[in-house]
DNA sequence: CCGCGCATGTTAATATTTTCACAATCGTGA
DNA sequence: TCACGATTGTGAAAATATTAACATGCGCGG
């Protein structure tokens, strides 16, 4: 098993190891046995001493002339990343969002199962997508405490984002993934992240705007 | 008008601007006229001077001891950002995801309209969604052309991403924003961002997991 | 079993980003 | 019109993150 290493590293080393993660799945059903970081900071762009100093972080994991054993990186990076076992979540939002994240290949294979979808809608709860019961906000406390769920993801309009968050805390989730274009306000000690839709076709937007007539520059 | 101040700044000042825009807009429907950077920042749960500084790398739109006018800072953001007119989008992918951005208010809300759905299966091809066409991958040229389009959004399973990449930097368009969780290569002066949907995720089972039994100690 | 070439792990240097701290200055009210 | 409280804009310092550079060590071929 990877041996600790140092405590401290880059917020973003971890979001790369997600990276190197998928890359080597990829690798590893194409039969390929072993990577140099060279080979592997290629095809992801990015360099190759960042993706040895990222590993460096948790153990030693290559062989000096070889490089990086497949199999072996995967089950260690799997570990660190507390993909070797299921995780239940839940959802909120029955819309369009939140029913292609109910159908989304890439939450299950990384054992992100998905075990109710929560709604207000009346139309919608008893109903199922993709063999999920859609379920009213009113029973997640106790499904949630049942269940185990740990992780909750909130995909519902902006306006109902953060009363959904509330009650997602109060429910005893641990960690939030949201997709509503709002900064939620949690209190606690529970994580959350956003993930942007519109944020990043904004900078596109930007990137495009000002290689035309505007003199700002980004840096690096 | 913005007037330029410094050529260079960070590239997470461009997504800040974004989040400001949000919720400067928020704030005008409310009908709050005025914000300090240290409110705006509350909201955000970003630094005020994080916000000041973001701000001063294109102008000086505060006034000192008063704020930030909310009309006025919007009106800035919004020209600088390039939200300041339409931007026509194709969409490649009439699956779950592709359809939920089909149906995402937040795209149309800043001018992004999409134009075309392209998908290469038959049963679709010639139907609509939200209104908007199905068209073959092989009508996307001409239709890139005739359009003017500048932007695509991919929303295709991971195996077909690159191709689907390829063909629209073939066809002229200029930035790509891409949610298959893969990493594209794109050659030429085409602007690409992505937006991944498991790394949040895995990022927060890391954080789930390491606070049990791990050790590791992230930075900051 | 020695020497060579390759690719790691790591230390040091560089680059970038955030935060601090405070002088500058706006509007208000006496 | 002056003084005050508030809040900006910014230069300098601190914190983070990336990249370069290279000594170290592995496996192979002779």
């Amino acid at each position: 098993m990877a041996r600790r290493k140092k405590y401290k590293f880059p917020k973003t080393t971890i979001e790369r190891l997600s990276l190197y993660f998928r890359a080597l799945e990829e690798l590893s059903t194409r039969g390929i046995d072993t990577i140099s970081s060279e080979a592997l900071g290629g095809k992801l762009n990015i360099k190759s001493s960042q993706i040895r100093k990222d590993l460096s972080y948790f153990g030693d994991f290559g062989k000096r002339g070889m490089g990086y054993d497949v199999k072996y990186l995967l089950k260690e990076l799997r570990y660190i990343l507390g993909l070797d076992r299921e995780w239940p979540v839940i959802t909120a939002g029955a819309g369009h969002m939140g029913t292609a994240l109910v159908y989304y290949e890439g939450f299950k294979k990384r054992g992100f199962n998905i075990k109710a979808i929560f709604d207000n809608d009346k139309a919608k709860i008893g109903q199922k997508e993709n063999g999920i019961q859609i379920m009213s906000i009113d029973d997640m406390a106790g499904f949630v405490e049942e269940n185990q769920i740990e992780i909750g993801i909130i995909a519902v309009p902006p306006a109902a984002a953060q009363a959904v968050a509330d009650k997602m805390v109060e429910c005893g989730i641990k960690a939030i993934l949201n997709f509503a274009p709002v900064a939620l306000q949690i209190e606690g000690d529970v994580r959350c992240l956003s993930v942007d839709l519109t944020t990043k076709l904004e900078a596109l937007a930007y990137y495009m705007s000002y290689s035309k007539d505007k003199l700002w520059k980004i840096l690096s």
